[in-house]
DNA sequence: GCCGTTTTCGGCCCGACTGTTTTCAGTCG
């Protein structure tokens, strides 16, 4: 899969062409066809070779040749011709804060500034400030900014920012009594990664409202303070910008803040069309400029003859299409889930007792819980051999004994070994309830082979779900090579269900994969993969991935009842 | 450069904040 390839080529000519002062709707062109290329389900290797370049929104004539160029050739003219004013690397220094393409471009014009270091070095010799349009702040902005870019090591996970801001909100609330107050930006629509934090609130009295959040004690630095908009830097150098609005407006905010960017473009230009304007404080007719809404966000959603979207959709990728047809899928809920089918317990490597497991499994309200302890080749892992696992099932049964509601499901996490087979014998794997096989060696192989080791997984009868099945990790390390679509063919035709992996840094089948998966009739689980009692609880952020998914109940596995569910699994194994 | 239930030409989303400026350019979301 090329398609972040391609779309970070398309997005450094964008920032050569605003560097050279270029029409700014040719760069906006640009910017969108990468976006919808890096969000593109398919892979752009196969679009091209089938000829449906230009059936991806935002790629005309233009820029599917470009793209065909380069993957033909693996090169590109039209942006070497580029190149050939401006060194490459100066579109790197854009992604230092503070800095876009026009500094950028007089850094290096007057400077000569290729690199961060270079930039460094001219700071240090205070040479910044006399440049034209800049200044002793411009220069300092500068400075905190590559401090800043040198410290984040990419975005940080939902799992640290949701729970951060849940913090910061309730003592906002707690402190000023307001009661409409919400995340914004990415974090409402529960991307897997966040960039920075949005919060949005309504107040009367902003003045009170910024002094509370810019003297919180997460706060290291204040970065800029106004009355409607305040950004703060908290010890773990996340930045947080919080704005407050009239109470009338809340909606039109929180809609408008809340993106995607490309979300909001197409809406307003729905507006436009209907004859409204939309702006964050509110829903406006644009003959005699009269507000007709924007204190609830439905209101902006209605006026425009559209269902509400929810928010894990709102990236323009046909959910306000779907909207205006009223024909908008019912996502999955976190209560719609019965049970969690892949947990871990101390007889490997998990950190409690099946029986606390078993607890806290129950005391979310679960009616199943599949035990699914990692298998002998994972000796780093305390994998457990056929014996153990016979003395395990006898626990196991002890607590179905007693009859508290929850089922545990006797399984295993089995390990796919470097040659496509298992490190379990099938005759024990009969015995299981629930049987997870998932790579976890050997990450490092060809496509070709990864593929062939999944297969061989998917093809044994007794194997229902395969774990992560991309492998990544989420600013660590890449999915391994695998191609997606024919896994998807694979897990469909052997009937093999696969898992929406919870764990913040894996969350594994991501949202554009679940969502194909699904479009190819592919059954998924939604499970946490618990080393531990709490960890159960990182499933809101395997459900927030299957929402982002468009996922519906009826697509996940773990809604079912435990009849139904053990019915489901059963078929598999009788099918031959 | 893209796109078309008003258009194959003429549009293309909108505002806050900052800094260096006397009215605005650049960045960001």
């Amino acid at each position: 899969m090329r398609n972040r390839e391609v779309a970070q080529l398309l997005e450094n000519i964008a920032t050569l062409l605003e560097m050279k002062g270029e029409n700014r709707f040719k760069i906006v062109a640009y910017e969108e066809a990468a976006r919808r290329i890096e969000s593109w389900p398919e892979p752009i290797e196969e679009v091209w070779k089938e000829g449906r370049l230009k059936e991806i929104p935002g790629v005309g004539e233009s820029i599917a040749s470009k793209i065909e160029e380069y993957l033909s050739t693996g090169k590109l003219s039209y942006l070497e011709e580029l190149t050939k004013e401006i060194p490459p690397e100066v579109v790197h220094l854009t992604a230092i804060p503070g800095v876009g393409p026009k500094i950028a471009k007089l850094l290096y014009d007057q400077l000569g500034i290729k690199s961060i270091e270079d930039l460094e070095k001219a700071i240090a010799e205070q040479k910044l400030r006399h440049l034209p349009r800049l200044g002793v702040k411009s220069e300092e902005k500068i400075r905190k900014g590559i401090e800043m870019l040198k410290r984040q090591s990419g975005r940080m996970l939902l799992g640290q920012a949701l729970p951060l801001v849940e913090e910061i909100i309730e003592v906002i609330q707690e402190k000023s009594g307001v009661t409409k107050i919400s995340p914004a930006g990415s974090i409402r629509r529960m991307k897997e990664t966040i960039g920075d934090i949005d919060i949005l609130v309504a107040s009367s009295t902003p003045e009170s409202i910024m002094d509370i959040f810019t003297s919180l004690p997460q706060v290291r630095e204040i970065i800029a303070r106004g009355t409607t908009k305040s950004s703060i830097v908290t010890q773990e150098g996340i930045q947080v910008d919080l704005r407050v609005v009239e109470e009338t407006s809340f909606g039109a905010a929180l809609q408008y803040f809340t993106g995607s960017k490309a979300h909001n473009i197409k809406l307003r230009e729905i507006a436009l069309k209907k004859g409204f304007k939309v702006n964050e404080y509110g829903i406006f007719r644009l003959d005699n400029d009269k507000r007709v809404g924007g204190e609830k966000e439905e209101e902006i959603y209605e006026t425009l003859g559209m269902e509400w979207i929810p928010p894990e959709m709102r990236e323009d990728q046909g959910e306000i299409e779907l909207a205006q047809e009223k024909k908008l899928p019912v996502l999955i809920e976190i209560g719609d889930l019965q049970g969690d089918l892949h947990a871990h317990s101390n007889w490997s490597d998990g950190v409690a007792s099946i029986e606390e497991m078993a607890e806290a499994a129950l005391s979310r309200g679960y009616k199943y819980l599949a035990i699914c302890d990692h298998t002998q080749s994972l000796a780093v892992a305390s994998g457990l051999s056929p014996e153990e696992i016979r003395e395990r099932r006898k626990e196991i049964e002890r607590w179905n004994k007693k009859g508290k509601g929850l089922r545990l499901l006797d399984g295993v996490e089995v390990n796919i070994m470097s040659d496509g087979s298992l490190d379990f014998p099938d005759s024990e794997l009969e015995k299981l309830e629930v049987v997870v096989a998932g790579l976890h060696s050997g990450l490092g192989q060809g496509e070709e082979k990864i593929l062939r080791r999944l297969e061989g997984a998917m093809k044994n009868k007794y194997v229902q779900v395969i774990s992560h099945p991309t492998g990544r990790i989420l600013n660590r390390r890449d999915a391994y090579q695998v191609n997606r679509e024919k896994l998807f063919y694979l897990a469909r035709e052997t009937r093999t269900s696969l898992e929406i992996n919870s764990q913040p840094e894996r969350l594994d089948l991501s949202d554009v994969d679940a969502r194909r998966a699904r479009d190819l009739g592919v059954k998924l689980v939604i499970s946490t993969d618990a080393h531990s009692p709490s960890s159960l609880d990182y499933i809101r952020y395997g459900v927030a991935q299957a929402r982002r998914g468009w996922l519906r109940k009826e697509d996940v596995l773990n809604t079912f009842s435990l009849e139904k569910l053990l019915e489901f699994l059963n078929c598999k194994k009788k099918a031959k």
